[in-house]
RNA sequence: GCGAGGGUAACCAAGUGGUCAACGGUGAUCGACUCAAGAUCGAUUCGCGCAGGCGUUCGCGGGUUCAAAUCCCUCCCCUCGCACCA
């Protein structure tokens, strides 16, 4: 017998794999599902390992489904990241560097050409292929590409001519993190402190002072009228500049921000902080107002001058009060102007000393700040003096009606700080202009994608809300990018076009991608793929025949069957391809399905590279064999819930095919005649051949191996304890062996082909049919006998162990007639709680009394307890007791090595014999 | 904060009104086989029980029901997403 030997089955099966998965448009009907495709910046990890090997098992399982199947790959290297990395291992960064060379093991002779980002990128993708290929991926390798291959290119500048087209790309201008020092729109990756942070639009209050501005910035600009002062940080200096031509008073810092926004800042010189105090400025909507002073102003907070509502904010309130304390500026109240219900005239005042709030440094006053804001917004309203409007409707007015008449402008500010970015300079808010979006606000084309996403059959359905939410809550998405890898932007060749953005239509480019490559990159214009993917004719179309061959390769695979993605892809990319696809393609070559993942864990913890925490795929392929780690990541958890790696749990994943491996090598050799257990265990195996079809055709792979492995192996092992003396099976286990090598071919190909070969199977198993349910196999009746059996043999396993007397022999007294009759009642009525009073209406139950009643409420129990389809065949008479027990007297004997006998309860004299009820009779040890 | 999903015995995990003391797997303990085993097979693994039973469990607390892990409400905790990033 071969030793179980997987390095051997996978080298054999690899041969015999060449080219075997390429696949072509065939008279069969096709199946093509993609995923995702990878960022090749770093080794894969087991967590990749199952976001490949999902997509695999189903492909596998659709083509012994006899579908033509096409499951593609290829490399995303679009962006940004490894241009930092390849940077990074340029000045010898000792972390980055630790990670390629220690982690991911790149070889040194390799890694110091990583100073080239396009080699790190080529270097990985070529290390997915093989680490793919050695984990069995059945991937159709000569259709893969990379996005900055020039042919790709120039689909995406045809993909892009559409979307222009369509009105979907506009140009604008955008607020953006930036850093001054990189000169750089900084990403949420590149920030040392701050990812929360929000850009946030303030409105410039500008009040007048002497022949200059003190602009102060606001959310709250309907607050002008309960203004009574503005607040100044005596300690901070500010700076007196010339903004568009126009003199403003604000902080030094403020002024650097501001000509990031769209304005010319010149410094004209400093004004400290002090100066400043107790001078007056004045503005039209609410008069001449004192300057005060104040420490809690922070110069790098917007202006760096703060106007003060003391009536409508605790913080300004507070000051104010403080001050008022020291005996100063007595003469100022607060001016309140909102009217909100739960609170009186002054709600910051009365906010405030309800909290019991002493001074300006309480840690709960900015809890305190956000309730009156959110109060006063959700419920308040202006005095009628002031227009009587609601919060919500008179802030955009006012805020409109200052940017109209009293020069307000916007200031973008941090709704938190500090926002630092890696190179250790704080980051601010830049105004980014000649910035073109993809404008994915449109109700339109929302419209669009909303409809086409009921139509979709996405996996699982619990992930729809999240797709509807994330159409309706997407807004213009900056879709040009100034650094990174990729295709140039049409209209501005300046700039790339962003990587979230050239990866949403590229599943139809796999359809052609291995016959595309032939062409010159110059020779595709966008009348080329015109032709090939929307049937479009035009003259002069360049080598018709094969265009020809594209287009009827592209008709034959789209759309796509489904795609697989990683849960955190929802919220950006695959919504947008939904957006690009019902832009560009006719109705008919939409997207049908998507299937979402959950993440990967090591050890219970989250797995990623940064943190070193990770167990690299290929390492896991060596150490414990292709099959292993598929079936492993297959059966710990559905594709859609997180799964957790522990090398412990592989190990006896191991174990079990190896004990799938041995058992099919004792048994496919076996013959003799079947007898009643051999045909109990044919009709079990119909039933887990239906299961883990099921649980396949909803991609439920763990559901589908606990059938097709667990579920098979505990039938084998009470099928061998059943055989009689001396027997080990007989010619059906021929047609087991062979039925169950297909069911769990698509999980370990690697053993299944090996397996396959020995019990002489045709061909390759990955190709050979997926096992169909015999009708004339299926005995509900034999299933329901040896259930009865093996109930009435745990009931004496767990009866003797109770008990110390040695028993000398066992009986099972069979319940009555009557006892049947009351089953059979219960079992039938429509509800059971009424079922008794049913079963006494019978003369000949009256007559029993107490008796019957007794029955009935037992029954009632049992049928609770038992299997409803169970009770169903019970109570249709499926099943003759005696003979049951009669038959399997020397297995019985054999078991327990005692006599055995089986009498009716009735009659019998034993004292036990009275609780014997169908399905479950009495037993007596003595 | 907002949106989505989730919390089940030592661990992973199935289960969405009675098939539930709760599938399956791991680990642990005992036994068998072996020179031996990290190999294989069998048993046990909430408590009590010399008769197949009873009691108490499914994040916390409360409710609906003849009956709740499963339905409803309050709260606590965890994961993912919240954008110019793959």
């Amino acid at each position: 017998m071969d030793e179980f030997n997987c390095a051997a089955f996978e080298r054999r099966a690899h041969d015999r794999w060449i080219h075997a998965f390429e696949s072509n448009p065939s008279e069969k009907e096709k199946f093509y599902l993609n995923v995702a495709y990878p960022y090749p910046s770093g080794a894969m990890h087991v967590g990749h390992g199952r976001t490949y090997i999902v997509p695999d098992v189903i492909a596998r399982f659709w083509r012994m489904r006899g579908r033509q199947v096409l499951y593609p790959m290829a490399f995303h290297v679009t962006g940004a990241p490894v241009i930092g990395i390849s940077k990074r291992i340029a000045r010898g960064d000792e972390k980055t560097i630790r990670l390629y060379r220690d982690l991911y093991k790149v070889p040194p002779t390799v890694l110091e050409k990583f100073t080239d980002p396009l080699t790190i990128v080529r270097h990985f993708s070529d290390e997915y292929q093989r680490v793919m290929t050695a984990c069995g991926l059945s991937i159709d390798w000569r259709r893969r590409f990379t996005t900055v291959d020039p042919t790709y290119s120039k689909f995406i500048e045809w993909q892009w001519k559409h979307l222009y087209e369509a009105g979907h790309v506009i140009k604008g201008a955008h607020p953006v993190r930036y850093c001054t020092v990189d000169e750089n729109p900084v990403g949420d990756h590149d920030l040392l402190e701050g990812d929360k942070a929000e850009v946030i639009r303030f409105t410039l209050v500008m009040f007048r002072y002497g022949d200059a501005f003190i602009p102060t910035a606001t959310l709250r600009p309907e607050t002008i009228h309960g203004v009574t002062n503005l607040w100044v940080n005596p300690n901070v200096t500010y700076v007196r500049a010339l903004v568009d031509g126009k003199a403003w008073i604000v902080s030094r810092e403020a002024a650097e921000k501001i000509q990031l926004q769209d304005h010319t800042v010149s410094i004209e010189r400093e004004i400290p902080g002090g100066n400043l105090i107790d001078e007056k400025v004045s503005h039209p909507l609410c008069g001449e107002v004192p300057i005060l002073p104040a420490g809690f102003v922070d110069p790098d907070m917007a202006s760096g001058i703060v106007m003060s509502v003391p009536a409508h904010a605790p913080f300004d309130y507070i000051a104010l009060r403080d001050l008022q304390q020291q005996g100063k500026y007595t003469t100022i109240k607060p001016v309140p102007i909102i009217t909100v219900d739960g609170y009186g005239k002054i709600p910051a005042q009365e906010a405030v000393e309800k909290a019991g709030i002493k001074n300006q440094l309480d840690p709960r006053m900015d809890a305190l700040t956000q309730e009156i804001y959110s109060a006063e917004f959700a419920k308040g309203k202006l005095f009628e003096k002031f227009g009587g409007q609601p919060v919500r409707v008179a802030r955009d007015d006012v805020a409109e009606l200052m940017t109209e008449k009293y020069d307000s402008v916007a200031m973008y500010e941090f709704d938190s700080r500090p926002v630092v970015c890696r190179c250790g300079n704080k980051v601010k808010v830049k105004i980014l202009h000649d910035q073109w979006f993809l404008k994915y606000s449109d109700p339109a084309w929302k419209a669009q994608v909303s409809k086409h996403l009921k139509d979709m059959s996405l996996v699982p359905p619990e992930v729809r809300v999240e797709f509807d939410r994330t159409v309706d809550w997407l807004k213009d998405w900056a879709c040009t990018r100034r650094v990174g890898l990729g295709t140039r932007f049409p209209w501005d060749t300046a700039q790339l076009i962003e990587p979230l953005s050239d990866s949403t239509v590229y599943m139809a480019y796999y359809t052609i991608a291995h016959r595309i490559r032939e062409f010159a990159p110059e020779n595709l214009t966008p009348a080329v793929f015109d032709y090939i993917f929307l049937g479009k004719e035009s003259p002069s179309l360049p080598e018709r025949a094969r265009l020809d061959e594209m287009r009827k390769e592209f008709l034959y695979w789209y759309p796509y069957n489904f795609r697989f993605s990683a849960k955190d892809l929802i919220s950006n990319h695959l919504t947008f391809q939904i957006f690009h696809h019902v832009a560009i393609f006719p109705r008919e070559k939409l997207p049908q399905g998507m299937v979402v993942f959950g993440m990967g864990l090591l050890n219970g913890a989250k797995m990623s590279s940064s943190k070193g925490n990770v167990f690299l795929l290929e390492d896991a392929v060596n150490e414990f064999g292709a099959d292993t780690v598929r079936m492993f990541l297959m059966g710990s958890a559905e594709p859609w819930q997180d799964f957790d790696w522990r090398n412990e749990l592989v190990i006896s994943t191991k174990k079990q095919i190896e004990r799938f491996y041995n058992a099919i090598l004792e048994m496919k050799d076996t013959g003799g005649e079947p007898g009643d257990i051999d045909l109990w265990l044919m009709s079990r195996l119909q039933d887990h051949i239906a299961k883990t079809t099921t649980a396949l055709d909803n991609f439920q792979t763990r559901q589908a191996l606990q059938e097709a492995y667990f579920g098979i192996d505990n039938d084998l092992k009470w099928y061998r304890r059943r055989l009689p003396e001396g027997r080990d099976g007989s010619r059906m286990l021929r047609q087991l062996c062979s039925a169950w090598i297909r069911l769990l071919a698509p999980f370990i190909p690697f053993t299944a082909e090996k397996l396959w070969q020995d019990v002489g199977g045709q061909g390759l198993v990955s190709f050979a049919d997926w096992p169909v349910v015999d009708e004339n196999l299926l005995s509900n009746r034999i299933e329901l006998a040896e259930e009865l059996l093996l109930r009435t043999v745990e009931d004496i396993e767990s009866i003797r162990k109770l008990i110390q007397i040695t028993p000398k022999s066992i009986t099972i007294a069979l319940a009555p007639p009557w006892k049947h009759e009351i089953f059979a009642t219960i079992a039938k009525a429509p509800d059971r709680n009424l079922a008794i009073r049913e079963v006494m209406k019978n003369d000949a139950m009256k007559k029993r009394g107490k008796e019957a009643t007794d029955a009935a409420k037992q029954c009632t129990t049992l049928i609770h307890k038992l299997p409803p389809q169970v009770v169903t065949l019970i109570a249709a008479n499926g099943v003759n007791e005696r003979m049951v027990f009669e038959s399997a007297k020397a297995f019985l004997e054999k078991e327990f090595g005692v006599p055995f006998h089986v009498t009716e309860a009735e009659g019998s004299g034993h004292a036990k014999a009275v609780t014997a009820l169908p399905f479950k009779p009495a037993i007596v040890i003595e």
